[in-house]
DNA sequence: AGAGTGGGCCTTTTT
DNA sequence: GGCCCACTCT
């Protein structure tokens, strides 16, 4: 195969030829075997769902090793932390040899580690704090206070609304004045006064020492952009780049990668436009299309032999995909034969939906399918709730992998807010939230007290020598003060025990303040003495933290370690099923207005989402949704079978139909209305 | 003055 | 479960 000539400068530092522990020409396709030994700079790897993408980053990543590339030479950026992860324990079984030293995570862990040794050059210290979505808003809000006191008349965007924006000018690149009138057109005479706000969150943020995400990302570039003695390090310490998922990417992101590519270019991207389904935060699948147009010397491979799903399943997710108009001409083949077509499943209601979810499972049990080959998706949390009280009601196993995170439940949150505070002093929403817990301390004290500390100089030895009476707080918030200073100090001493640091929040009070305030007490509980085990594993304080901030998709399970084959059906959003892969997949709530999502913008990225809930499954892919359930109203509604589904040729899917349970809610089911049309042959009759 | 509590209303997707 | 508002308690 003929190579550009720019991929002769790489030099490789063993033998072409060298004896190779892997045989890769038995243990790959062509087309992978391809992108495995091209021998270097700029690559995009075109491939599409279950071709073997990670199969083929993992022997190339394994390839350069064999070849002599150092570990230490490679970074790899992926989508979750978990991906590169997995991938890097692949590479150190196939080689023999760890290959933990490989750099590998996701941009925003990246970031954050280049960013702790180069803190100074960008203005901030190296203990800085991290700031989740929910602690971005909290100090949104504080800045929206600063600016706007009393609310006005005229509807302001919330904080909330106020941290989605400011995050995608950051990831876009773009000004308020582009992103407001086509995001938040009703607050485009506003644009003069979020930016103050922004100015202010601003200010705030650097003043508390506190990155947000975004921060990670555009302190990188900075980091990159004004030092030219740091940027030329990194690229001479990383020779070879990688990056998973580049549909993706947003602006952001792509301009990192450009930017540490350095002179060699040996930058490999790996991505499928029709998997794409992040715009909304950002994300542009024009970096991929672009990919040739700014690296016009780059190799292009396409991947195209589908291992993973039976021809049924990919005709009719080709058939889907092929409404897009946006999107590269692709040739998917499925490599696997055999097959029954995907089942369409209509139900009276939520809870019939539920029920033959539920009940279809067991038969699946029947037939030794294990549980951990079922997967139900859906496209929004809430679609999970009838599943769950279904499946635990026939005792199903089952794993919710959507919805609120370990680390960002309250309770857990709450005492992370004391190691937070600890680690950096200056962190006003740690301060703020670990507070506002005690009795008799609201916002406005808790924002006065801050205020004496701040002042001092050095919150932290303030608090630690702090004069309960001396504060000029009311009797019983200066008290409550001065058991938190006590607390704080016992902390302190204990920074390289992460976990007895957590036992001693927990031990000293807050193990009452649970039981007296919050529901659920017990499993709480619980979950903090998982916590702290799960802390005893790390040395210092902000290691600790770091982790927990930046490894959001670890479950409460996996804090457990909880090891083995775990045998649960899982649930989960389509997002968050995104590389992944069962036997069976259930997509579930596919009515108009729920999938698609009635505030969904752009139809094309509903169904790539589609698409990807599809191509998740191997051997059996079931489709199903309520004709009728209940709005937020709790009002009856008819649903209309979702344009996913309607627009599908009838030959590519079998049709059920689902009888109504006496359980089901009381559904005007004669002749009010009509089944929906697809769902019937011309007679009327059900198929 | 400011903390605390209870009711009404809304909820897409996430590093 | 969160946010906002009105009301009551310290």
């Amino acid at each position: 195969m003929p190579h550009p000539p720019s991929a002769r400068r790489v030099a490789l530092r063993a033998a072409p030829g060298a004896r190779r522990r892997i045989d890769y020409a038995s243990q790959l396709n062509r087309e992978q075997l391809e992108a495995v030994m091209h021998p270097g700079g700029p690559m995009l790897v075109l491939a599409g769902a279950g071709s073997g993408k990670t199969r083929t980053l993992v022997y190339r990543v394994a390839r350069l090793l064999e070849d002599g590339v150092s570990p230490t030479e490679v970074l790899l950026l992926t989508f979750t932390n978990r991906a590169a992860r997995e991938m890097l324990e692949r590479v150190g079984k196939l080689l023999g040899q760890d290959a933990s030293r490989v750099m590998g995570g996701t941009f925003h862990s990246v970031g954050n580690r280049l960013l702790r040794r180069w803190a100074e050059q960008i203005g901030y210290r190296p203990n800085y704090g991290i700031l989740d979505r929910e602690d971005a808003r909290d100090l949104m809000g504080a800045a929206l206070a600063d600016v706007v006191p009393t609310p006005p008349a005229r509807r302001l965007p919330g904080a909330a609304q106020l941290v989605e924006l400011y995050s995608l000018c950051i990831n876009t690149g773009r000004s308020l004045a582009e992103v407001v009138p086509a995001r938040f057109p009703q607050f485009a005479s506003d644009t003069d006064t979020i930016a103050e706000v922004f100015r202010r969150y601003l200010e705030r943020k650097r003043a508390a020492n506190l990155m947000d995400y975004d921060d990670l990302l555009l302190n990188w570039l900075l980091l990159l952009r004004r030092h030219a003695d740091t940027r030329r390090a990194l690229q001479a310490r990383f020779a070879h780049i990688l990056v998973d998922e580049y549909q993706d990417t947003n602006r952001l992101q792509a301009d990192i990668v450009d930017t540490m590519v350095g002179e060699r270019r040996n930058l490999v991207v790996v991505g499928d436009d029709a998997q794409s389904i992040y715009a909304f935060r950002g994300a542009e699948f024009a970096n991929i299309l672009s990919f040739p147009e700014r690296y016009p010397d780059c190799a292009t491979f396409r991947l195209e032999s589908n291992y993973r799903s039976l021809p049924p399943i990919l005709d009719l997710a080709n058939a889907s995909i092929s409404h897009n108009k946006r999107q590269f001409p692709k040739n998917l083949r499925a490599l696997r034969e055999g097959g029954e077509l995907p089942v369409v499943c209509a139900a009276p209601s939520p809870e019939d939906q539920a029920a033959f979810v539920a009940s279809h499972i067991l038969e699946l049990i029947d037939e030794d399918i294990p549980l951990a080959e079922l997967a139900v998706l859906y496209r929004s949390h809430s679609h999970s709730l009838e599943i769950e009280v279904e499946l635990a009601r026939r005792n199903i196993p089952y794993e919710v992998r959507s919805g609120l995170r370990f680390f960002e439940q309250r309770h857990v949150k709450d005492v992370l807010a004391h190691l937070r505070f600890v680690a950096n002093p200056a962190d006003e929403v740690a301060f703020t939230r670990m507070a506002r817990l005690r009795p008799r301390l609201g916002q406005r004290l808790v924002a006065r007290l801050w205020e004496r500390l701040r002042a001092s100089g050095d919150a932290l030895y303030a608090m630690l020598n702090l004069d309960p009476a001396g504060t000029g707080l009311p009797a019983g918030a200066a008290h409550s003060a001065g058991e938190l200073a006590q607390l704080v100090g016992r902390l302190e001493r204990m920074r390289t025990r992460p976990g007895e640091m957590v036992r001693e929040v927990v031990g000293s009070w807050y193990r009452e303040y649970v039981r007296a305030t919050l529901d659920n007490a017990a499993s709480r509980l619980d979950d903090l003495e998982q916590l702290a085990l799960f802390a005893d594993g790390y040395e210092e304080v902000s290691a600790f933290l770091d982790e927990v901030t930046l490894m959001n998709e670890l479950s409460g399970e996996d804090v457990a370690a909880v090891e083995g084959e775990k045998q649960k059906v899982t649930l989960s959003t389509v997002h968050q099923a995104k590389g992944l892969e069962w036997r069976v997949v259930f997509v579930v709530w596919l009515a108009e207005s729920r999938f698609p999502s009635a505030r969904a913008e752009d139809v094309e990225e509903e169904r790539r989402l589609f698409y990807v809930a599809c191509t998740r499954a191997k051997d059996t892919l079931l489709l199903c949704y309520p004709f009728a359930a209940r709005d937020r109203y709790r009002v009856d509604v008819i649903l209309e079978p979702s344009r996913f589904l309607s627009e599908l040729p009838g030959h590519l899917y079998q049709r059920w139909q689902v009888e109504a349970t006496q359980t089901s809610p009381a559904l005007p089911v004669e002749g009010r209305y009509a089944l929906p049309g697809f769902l019937t042959d011309d007679d009327g009759e059900v198929n």
